[in-house]
DNA sequence: TGTACATCAGTGAACGCGCGTTCACTGATGTAC
DNA sequence: TGTACATCAGTGAACGCGCGTTCACTGATGTAC
């Protein structure tokens, strides 16, 4: 194979399969074939189909966690010690991970769906390689979020992290099936951007709601 | 085979272990053999995997629906022509759900991670199916809750649903596993109800967030 | 009442197929002396 | 500068395996006359 970089394009042709339907349905024949490579190519290079699939959230998350990082010790630096609000937090997260993705040329829906499926299908090598890897950004970002909101209790605080997961994820990995209803009812286009406009207050709203 | 009742026991392990697993992670020998019944059984009495997936959900969604229905029916006529709030539309889609999974002996996460998988494996066949059969009772329900808010703009409308239904379907459809962590945390037990007690405040403080 | 036939739940074994992985191999490039 | 060897990306064909589905068959029960 004289082309160049036999592993980038095996990783963009199993992130986009991937994303688009699910792990166990995509098979390693389809992926080698779209990315113009030789079958043997993937356990070659990764190792294995686990492997592969380790390797393209790596490729994800690995600059969104960095990132994240630097804008959260950039806003901290600037507060100069105050706790960051939750509005503040929020909007910090997903502005990191619309620009992060950019870099890329990889739309966030991508990412999120590809999120979203670690969760619903049975890759458990996967959670505890995303836990393993990259748990200390995750703590990092609840720790904050925690800050801002002390006077809820703890299991409160624990469930409502978990309602606002669910509602970014399974929104932005459904982004495309979604906007599309949204078309064909309403004729209106949407971008990502657009959404998450909608999200983050969305997100605050949910986290602030008082009566328990 | 002289038990009786092959189909239930077929449709009581296939509902478990879809639950589980996935639909395309569980194969038609793992069912039959945990629902001590013969390989073909599934084919011969269902047709197909695909079709004995869609009676999974039949099971599920024809009592789920019926109540909800049946539900609504009782509180508009108590309400003689008032409409509905949002926290009364929310409160009594989720006590309908607990109720109706009682009957089947069947827990609410289970039918909720039935319901996650369905839109995020591929299995465009059963979203046609759920669709086709189940379509009026949801769009009952949420013509409701747009008369509950007629001030928000439709698309606005349009994704705080999906948000609903994403924190909704993603978090009782990980309770298992997300309660446990909970429990190693903080030695926390956490029931299906305790979560849905928090869950109801949260949606209706996401779907009234007002700053867009 | 007895016989012939139809219906139907259930069975055991086999079918072809697509899967992830392996293996012996090629050919180009780099390194040692 | 030339030769021998090592390294490494990539290849083509085959491997065994588990999958959903099919098929000829059994045996019990119901129905017709």
């Amino acid at each position: 194979m004289g082309q160049p970089d036999t592993i980038e394009r095996i990783l963009d042709a199993a992130g986009a399969l991937f994303a688009e339907r699910g792990y166990a349905e995509t098979s390693l024949r389809t992926i080698t074939s779209t990315a113009n490579v030789n079958l043997a190519a993937v356990n070659y290079h990764f190792g294995s189909k686990k492997a592969l699939i380790q390797a393209v959230f790596a490729r994800f998350l690995n600059p969104f966690c960095e990132n994240l990082d630097a804008e959260l010790n950039r806003r901290l630096e600037e507060k100069q010690g105050q706790t960051l609000t939750i509005d503040e937090l929020i909007d910090l997260l997903f502005a990191t991970l619309l620009t992060s993705m950019d870099g890329l040329g990889e739309s966030p829906n991508q990412f999120m769906r590809l999120l979203g499926l670690a969760y619903t299908q049975s890759q458990e090598h996967l959670r505890h390689f995303i836990i393993a890897e990259y748990g200390s950004y995750y703590s990092r970002f609840t720790g904050l979020l925690r800050e801002a909101m002390p006077e809820v209790k703890p299991e409160v605080f624990y469930w409502r992290l978990y309602f606002m997961l669910g509602a970014s994820v399974f929104t932005l990995s459904s982004f495309d099936s979604i906007s599309s209803i949204l078309k064909a009812d309403f004729n209106k286009e949407s971008t990502v951007e657009d959404v998450v406009e909608l999200l983050v207050p969305a997100l605050t709203g949910m986290l602030n709601s008082n009566d328990v």
